[in-house]
DNA sequence: CAGTAATCGAGACGGTACGTCTCGTCTTGGA
DNA sequence: TCCAAGACGAGACGTACCGTCTCGATTACTG
């Protein structure tokens, strides 16, 4: 999270959700822009000192509204499919991607995630920490498996794997180039194995 | 281009080009988000309504400024070289790249752009039909000159060859989630050829 | 007139009256406060520079527009009826006075006259020079003729009687102070009367 | 006062006076026409918002900054002075209202208190009721104590009084019709005397 | 269980920028 | 050659938010 600390055994635990969950309906209502701190406090009935004593900006609001969508507050994060078909566990979870972009919920928010990440270092740097890091480390340990059971390069670099799966989907997705189908998704891991499969 | 058109004729050529090259050096000097109309009119010695009468947002004017930047002005697009060495001939393009986002004076416009671009699906349109068609097509015309030689395997996607190599280098940038590197470049390149290259 | 003077020779008749007009009738419509240059151009059907070209602001154009209004072209003035009897003569005069200031075409074309001559100097010596100063001339030459008929203080200050007549009027139309009726333009008689007639 | 009420317990009094104040000097310095409310605002050292937050246009804050001027913020209007020589107490106060109209500090906000007024009936009826009426009212229980004195005709209608000693004044003020002098005052009271003078 | 200290909702504040409107000047193309 | 049409630089308008600041009024630890 990127809350400060004044004293955070105090912090009221209902303002905190009522400004988060505020702050995501007004992204999806609204469009990432046109959301304001004003806003945000009206709607969550919670005064503006009360935002900006806990985060620096609208950013870190924003931020933090989008990483309580996605994360288990535990940190935890759950492993990938491994049934042994590395290319059909890869089909699984990116046609799962596919959907999630799909859903208007959950595109607005992290569209203005990535709007934020994208003009801000420091949160590109937490949000590479707190989020993408972990998501990351289970890919690449269903990866290691797949590498283990000879039917992905043992030299292979998985980040780059990683990247070739994932990016243009992303792409496709954050600029609108193109359509986001389920084969769409078949065809990025019929090509990453293809680059990165063993031989 | 994105102006509005009351009575083009009339338009001041003066006033357009100092009010693009004015946002672009703010862009640079300041970063996107700090760019005001304000700030562009006075650095521009132009008139508000001079601005709002040819572009409807700020948006609009910054897209155009960054246009400016990269666009021949006849619309015309440098081909790829093709030297009949496909690998080659990709790796340079790619480090080009590479070395342009690397360099301020664009990367922070581009950054702008693609900001925008990001949250305006109209502006997606533009760019996708101005600036990213044709650019597309020259490298595709590259990729069909490999496909005719034998280096490419025939029935690629060719929309899909130009997402794994050029998404992974779009996304380390806007991200940050990693190093560009010449290496990292000539990388996507292998691992491209290797997915599509001719069996 | 305000007029400057380029070459008055080649003025265009038909655009002056138009302006002058157009500007009468916007004061009617719109009150002084929101008439603008450039809608007397659009109503009058004018260029703002054939505006511009022969008055030197809206306050002169306001000025002309509303001198034309209650000035004979020629600069002639009517006299006052003269029967004999000074109080049924300025009863007539007053109670006329009355009516003008009731009517909303005169009302408030008037008004905005004052409105420019209060805030400027220039124009309120013009307005002397060329409206007030010959209707003052033309009620003192009756005043003069009932001095010499014995109905008026031979030693009477002109100026201050014409003063304590109208004065009270312009005060009550111009910061609406109370009612302006006939039986008030007989009270301002009779009291003029007993201050300056002849004992 | 003009002033709306968001909520007016935690207004800043601070600000109020700093705007008023302001408000006066520019009008003195620029003149009425040319005083902005961003000129208000930055010599004031406030932001825009308070101004209009407070008041609905620059004729309110114009209005109250020329009442605070004039006005006892008790409401309270001294009585006039009463030596038992009603013609003596007269001249000493008209006297006193042509002094005040030959100072600039005073001269310039009343002028614009004058323009905002005769545009605009409702401040119109607001300067009539805080202090145009409380002030007329103790000049009337002098004119009654002269009354019952046998100074004054016991019929005379004490608003058209005042008006004739008044207004010829407040019209040569106004319209700059001639000058204002001493005698010039005497000579009002000699004539609304000799008018409305028990006989 | 009172005292007290921090957080809370509310909202005024000094500012910055917005997008619109009007001013008075300058430019262009058709009559 | 004139002039309507209208673009231009300038700058004020009134609004929306920013991030800070003060208010009482809870609220929850501490003595």
């Amino acid at each position: 999270m990127v809350t400060k600390k004044p004293d955070a055994t105090r912090r009221s635990e209902r303002s905190r959700r009522a400004i988060l969950a505020s702050t995501r309906e007004l992204i999806v209502e609204l469009g990432y822009a046109k959301v304001s701190i004003d806003a945000i406090a009206a709607r969550a009935g919670v005064g503006k000192q009360t935002i900006y004593r806990w985060w620096p900006n609208k950013g870190a609001v924003v931020f933090d509204s989008v990483l309580e969508l996605s994360a288990d507050p535990s940190g935890a994060v759950a492993a990938l499919p491994d049934t042994g078909d590395l290319a059909a566990d890869l089909r699984l979870v990116m046609r799962a991607t596919v959907a999630e972009f799909a859903d208007p919920a959950f595109e607005a928010p992290i569209r203005a995630l990535n709007t934020e990440i994208a003009n801000d270092p420091d949160l590109a740097t937490l949000y590479r920490e707190r989020l993408a890091a972990p998501v990351d480390e289970a890919k690449k340990d269903r990866l290691r498996s797949a590498q283990r059971a000879g039917q992905l390069d043992a030299d292979a670099d998985l980040d780059l794997v990683l990247e070739v799966l994932y990016a243009p989907l992303y792409q496709r997705w954050l600029l609108r180039t193109g359509p986001l189908t389920e084969s769409y998704a078949d065809a990025l891991v019929a090509a990453a194995l293809k680059a990165f499969g063993a031989s």
